[in-house]
RNA sequence: UGGGGCGUAGCCAAGUGGUAAGGCAUCGGCCUUUGGAGCCGACAUUCGAAGGUUCGAAUCCCUCCGCCCCAGCCA
């Protein structure tokens, strides 16, 4: 059983099968995972899945998780991507100790696995050209031919492959090929090739070797040899499972369990690194970690916190089923996570001059603010009040519709932690019908936001001081594309022109020296996070995390 | 038409022969100096469909239907 078993960790089906390893005591006790990305892509959300599946897993029963760059093909592969991928894990909260391992550290190994299996007479050196190849596979429905190579004397095999590592052949001329069924009706089994000449240099070996073992064999025998209990993997890879048996068997070799589960879907968005590809170098977004991308660096720069991550990793549950996430689960996880812990602030992003006719010209005053209702510890601070300020325009109506409570022309509303305010006036500009300028009286008895008559009020609006507030650029994303589900058909066409706005915000003075990468809480607003990346000292930039829940809006959409 | 999987609410997901957890979303109500948060309540007579076994079936058996993956010298 868990370490942990306070039930606080949903069950699923892979810890069933780890309880019953544990119980016949199969592994002697052990559980070790693995965590084993490509380095030809950035990490985003479907690998936060599997990444907090196999480290939690690892840590839930007291194991150990591995790292490992699965580094067989080095024409895709960069060490750009080993660096960001090294950092993103550990942001995530995980870490695996000394166990970062590369699947090209295994190169030497791997060539003497391949050479057991043609002395076994269980593999052959192939002249098929890969047209050729494909020609005799098979389709479906029919079963391939055997390669005209295939029975090729062990010596003969043993001579040919030791030449393909030498460099005597040219890319695509030969292949070694796993002698298994070429009438099989698993694709997988029909002679699959495990090593193909490739004249690239590796990220890591140099020009060390000109032949590259193929995800199959390699995959296996890494397992393996970090004596891995439970590898787990997607459900694409159900079909490959024979295989990875197979090679195990074949070789004698230590036999982990490879496990398959339903990779990440989620709604609004793209998973195929292949596509994620294309929007970074069409420029569509501004790079990896643009705040609307669904990778990891990008979550980050878009105010995420490690933690929601998790939160939403652990709760959407581990299963076979092929699924589609609602991405309003992931917004979720982060306004649970920020409510509790992000500081408030007031910041107003589309700022409507309010001048307080009866306030004195030059008075300025301090007025104190809750930093956090959800967690008093987090202290307050102190704002100047003064006689002109800022208020949000949606917060003004000329002609308020029923249930609409906040600022309207003779109405009363009560400016967050100050004054009552009333509205007497307003300034319209008559070419463009836009209102320009609010004017109001206040109510010096209700200082601090309560009035000693007990009088009611409808609204709580925020504002900032006109002559205090900094200046900022806010960036107010959305969904990247509109489509539910814009991987289906072509992605560009589904594009969310409104996905990236830009305001100029008026902020509260407080913010000016917001570090980068710090969250919080515009109130009645959303939660924002101060960009890491063009945010200059005293002069910040904010991206919109996610809008609170807007109850109003939704009685707007119903009319 | 071959092989491998999967079908429990709008979206996730427990449940594995004893009478459908939980979360998200949605809808009501309460509360509120954030239309936030919080609190309370509603939300599957039924588990893709039809048969069968059983005192009893989402769970076992059969048949059917639907969806996903596989024909890279990618992973």
């Amino acid at each position: 059983m868990p370490d942990n078993n306070e039930s606080t960790f949903p069950s699923n089906f892979i810890k069933k099968i780890i309880d019953d390893d544990l119980l016949t005591n199969k592994w002697g006790g052990r559980v070790n995972t693995r965590f084993p990305p490509e380095p030809n892509g950035y990490l985003h959300i479907g690998h936060a899945k599997s990444i907090c599946l196999n480290f939690g897993l690892a840590k839930e029963y007291n194991g150990l998780c591995n790292l490992r760059f699965d580094d067989t093909n080095p024409s895709k592969e960069e060490t750009e991507y080993v660096d960001s991928i090294m950092e993103d894990v550990r942001w995530l909260g995980f870490d695996w100790e000394d166990r970062l391992y590369y699947a090209s550290d295994y190169f030497d190994q791997l060539y003497e696995y391949a050479v057991q299996l043609v002395k076994d007479g269980k593999a052959y050196v192939c002249d098929l050209s890969a047209d050729e190849m494909r020609d005799t596979r098979g389709t479906l429905t029919e079963p391939g031919q055997n390669s005209p190579y295939r029975n090729r004397s062990v010596e003969e095999n043993l001579d040919l492959f030791n030449r393909m590592k030498n460099g005597e052949f040219e890319e695509g001329t030969k292949t070694l090929r796993a002698k298994i069924d070429m009438s099989a009706g698993n694709l997988n089994m029909r002679d699959p090739v495990i090593y193909r000449i490739l004249k690239v240099a590796h990220h890591r070996t140099g020009d060390k070797w000109c032949i590259y073992p193929m995800y199959d064999f390699t995959h296996c025998l890494s397992d393996s040899i970090e004596r891995i209990t439970h590898s787990i993997c997607t459900l694409e890879f159900e079909d490959h499972r024979p295989l990875y048996d197979w090679f195990l068997d074949e070789l004698g070799a230590y036999h982990p369990q490879q496990i398959e589960f339903a990779r990440l879907n989620l709604s609004y968005t793209l998973m195929s690194k292949r596509k994620l590809l294309a929007l970074v170098e069409e420029k569509i977004v501004s790079g990896w970690d643009d705040p609307r991308m669904p990778t990891i660096c990008g979550l980050r720069r878009r105010g995420y916190t490690p933690e929601s991550i998790r939160d939403f990793a652990e709760r959407i549950g581990v299963a076979k089923k092929d699924s589609t996430v609602e991405f309003a689960f992931l917004e979720h996880c982060i306004r649970e996570d920020l409510n509790k812990h992000a500081l408030r602030v007031m910041g107003v992003l589309n700022p409507l001059k309010v001048v307080i006719d009866n306030y004195p010209d030059d008075l300025v005053e301090e007025i104190e603010a809750i930093n956090n209702p959800e967690d008093l510890s987090m202290g307050t601070r102190k704002l100047p009040f003064s006689k002109v300020l800022y208020i949000e325009k949606d917060d003004f109506m000329v002609d308020p519709p029923k249930k609409y409570y906040r600022l309207a022309p003779r109405r009363e509303v009560r400016l967050r932690y100050s004054y009552y305010i009333k509205c007497v006036d307003y300034v319209k500009d008559e070419k463009s019908g836009e209102i320009t300028e609010v004017h109001c009286t206040y109510d010096p008895e209700t200082k601090g936001g309560s009035s000693p008559d007990g009088r009611k009020v409808q609204g709580t609006i925020h504002w900032v001081s006109s002559k205090h507030a900094i200046d900022s650029e806010v960036r107010l994303y959305d969904h990247l594309f509109n489509a539910e589900n814009p991987g289906e058909g072509d992605y560009k066409l589904y594009l969310n022109p409104d996905s990236l706005k830009t305001v100029n915000a008026k902020l509260e003075h407080s913010l000016k020296d917001a570090a980068p990468g710090s969250r919080w809480q515009f109130e009645r607003v959303g939660y924002f996070c101060a960009d890491n990346k063009d945010s200059q000292p005293g002069k910040p930039v904010f991206n919109r995390t996610v809008t609170l829940k807007d109850t109003w809006a939704k009685i707007v959409k119903k009319g």
